[in-house]
RNA sequence: GUUUCGGUAGCUCAGCUGGAUAGAGCAUUCGCCUUCUAAGCGAACGGUCGGGGGUUCGAAUCCCUCCCGAAACGCCA
């Protein structure tokens, strides 16, 4: 049901000859403060129209209106406030989640169309930081958005698997490296290669030429280059892996950087075709004046590819190959003027479906203030991020409810599901400085807040011998508590399809933290095992709760331990 | 310098397409476990919504301008 629909199509009825449904609908809104009831219908507008002034106006029409969802009408000024009939909203709301689970809130926008996601996307040979965590779980909850509404995400890790860094990590493992050491622990050990190129490079420059040469070799197809580069790959793509499973995320595609490596010339070629290609100090460009942008870069002086050509082979591919009707780079946002550019490329090409290619830009995470680099050792591990989670929320565990079974089991879901609703629960776009003590918090609007609440509410089922709910006429419910709960849950199809318009899984999880805010006073102040008229109602609305907010955490990945 | 984001309570942030008294969480202080998990609930404290103009019946929200911060601005990705 939708009540906001029926409340203006009742007023709609009245003023049909001025206005559209629609036109109504929108200037319908949701009162601040519960005083003003639950929903309202502001007069400015009509003021004109009518030549009256909009207080007279609501006086005249508040009466005329009515529906049997309206329990009472009240005219305050230019407002006329609609209170609604909480039996009849929360019999229907209830009954719906009841029915559709998990489904409630499904939508049918995408079609079924295809939508790859490029996400997470770490490099071989370094080790995943908290900016990955970023574009990943990102990346992850749009894919389950886009879901919701009916489309069919596709997660593409687009590994930065290739490049002249591993010309110079080739060239230092045959001085310095061992196969033990690597096995041992890749990442590591080819991370203490790599610092150990760039540390000897700075004195001897016969270091880079080398580097350089072994690149070569990789790209010509040198056995033991290709064989070297191919195990680093592997390794170093079961170390993510163990990251991936700990996130509970898994892609459809590992194609990354080398994937595309044999289709650059198929690339320059149609830019070539297009007389889309000019000379400029050596370097192969594609001018984009007109697009007020500086021009993009196809191939360096030195003949070599760049990023620009990989992704414009890795777009068309995609095009090619899914036919989607949408497609995501979910990547930093400092890498705007690059998605600008690559957009831009593709009209000059003249494919319409450029259109359909969105950036999805994030903010950068700090450390003191100052940007993470790799390079200069300045990073922080996503490793030991969810580790620290974990073993502070085991350490919660054996304080506050040291019987529970699986205690290192919902350590871990507490743990990492706290990072990953920290870095989800905010507009993607901010930036934010990484402090551990910010990052794993188990109070107050957390995803641990969330998990909580619903395993608090499991319990209530629990004990009243409960596991599921079918539909009934004896779930209205009739008190304030309760109906700051169905309002919450009345919204969520709309949540859900803000999230998708908006490409933000924070708008998802602003409503898991709202739905919990709002059951966590209910539980305070209702009692729902004591034997009350509307005891059954009270049983399937917390049946509901636990379901949405299940729902709502499972978009976000984040798991839902059913006790902690 | 140009472009793009941002500036709301001590800190971190909400505020959906402009609407009725600007809201949370954290922190601080104080209440509430013989009753469904106190990772909770309640209360107090706390704001010239960066400054100044403008549009409007109405602006934190839209426009202009200035100040401050971050990022990007051709051979890295």
């Amino acid at each position: 049901m939708d009540y906001r629909q029926q409340i203006a199509e009742a007023i709609h009825t009245e003023l049909n000859e001025h206005f559209e449904l629609n036109e109504i609908n929108l200037l319908l809104e949701k009162p601040k403060h519960t005083e003003h009831g639950d929903i309202a219908f502001p007069t400015f507008q009509l003021a004109k129209l009518f030549r009256k002034n909009p207080a007279q106006i609501a006086s005249e029409l508040g009466d005329k209106i009515t529906s049997p969802l309206i329990s009472k009408t009240e005219i305050v000024g230019p407002y006329i406030n609609f209170y609604l009939n909480k039996e009849a909203v929360s019999q229907a709301v209830i009954n719906e989640v009841i029915v559709d689970k998990g489904n409630f809130g499904q939508l049918s926008i995408g079609n079924g169309g295809n939508v790859p996601i490029d996400m997470s996307s770490p490099n071989i040979a370094k080790p995943m930081s908290m900016g990955h965590l970023r574009s990943t779980v990102i990346g992850n909850a749009l894919s389950n958005i886009l879901k919701k509404v009916d489309y069919s995400p596709i997660r593409i890790n687009h590994l930065g698997d290739w490049g002249t860094q591993f010309g110079k990590l080739i060239t230092a493992y045959k001085k310095w490296g061992s196969e033990e050491a690597v096995k041992a622990d890749p990442i590591k050990e080819l991370l203490t290669l790599y610092v150990k190129f760039h540390d000897e490079a700075e004195d001897d420059s016969d270091l880079e030429d080398e580097g350089r040469a072994w690149f070569r070799q990789l790209e010509e197809g040198n056995e033991e280059a290709v064989a070297i580069w191919k195990w680093f790959r592997e390794e170093s793509l079961k170390e993510f892996e163990k990251v991936y499973n700990r996130l509970n995320i898994a892609f459809d595609s590992y194609n990354g950087e080398a994937f595309y490596n044999d289709k650059m010339t198929d690339v320059v070629a149609l830019l070539e075709e297009h007389n889309l290609l000019t000379v400029d100090r050596g370097a192969h460009i594609v001018n984009l004046d007109k697009y007020d942008l500086n021009p993009a870069l196809i191939k360096k002086s030195d003949g070599a590819t760049l990023y620009m050509t990989r992704d414009l082979a890795a777009a068309l591919y995609r095009h090619k190959n899914y036919d989607f009707s949408q497609s995501l780079y979910v990547v930093g946002q400092e890498q705007s003027n690059h998605f600008k550019q690559l957009k831009a490329v593709l009209k000059e090409l003249e494919f319409d479906w450029a259109d359909d290619i969105h950036h999805i830009p994030f903010g950068l995470i700090t450390k003191d203030g100052k940007k993470l680099s790799t390079r200069k050792g300045k990073v922080v591990l996503l490793e030991e991020v969810l580790d620290e989670a974990t073993a502070q929320a085991l350490q919660q565990i054996e304080e506050k409810n040291p019987a529970l079974p699986n205690k290192e089991l919902v350590a871990e879901q507490v743990g990492v599901g706290a990072v990953v609703f920290h870095d989800l629960k905010n507009d993607r776009l901010n930036n934010f400085d990484f402090t551990i003590e910010e990052v794993v918090q188990f109070e107050g609007e957390t995803g641990p807040y969330v998990q909580y609440t619903r395993a608090r509410a499991l319990s209530i089922l629990r004990k009243a011998g409960i596991d599921t709910v079918s539909p009934s006429e004896n779930h209205a419910l009739s008190d304030d508590y309760s109906w700051e709960v169905i309002k919450l849950i009345h919204d969520y199809p709309n949540t859900v399809k803000r999230a998708y318009e908006n490409f933000e899984p924070s708008i998802i999880a602003k409503h898991a933290i709202q739905l919990a805010q709002a059951f966590n006073k209910f539980y305070a102040n209702v009692r729902v095992l004591d034997e009350h008229s509307e005891k059954e109602a009270r049983l399937a609305l917390v049946f509901a709760v636990t379901e949405l907010l299940k729902e709502d955490l499972r978009i976000l990945g984040v798991q839902a331990p059913d006790e902690m």
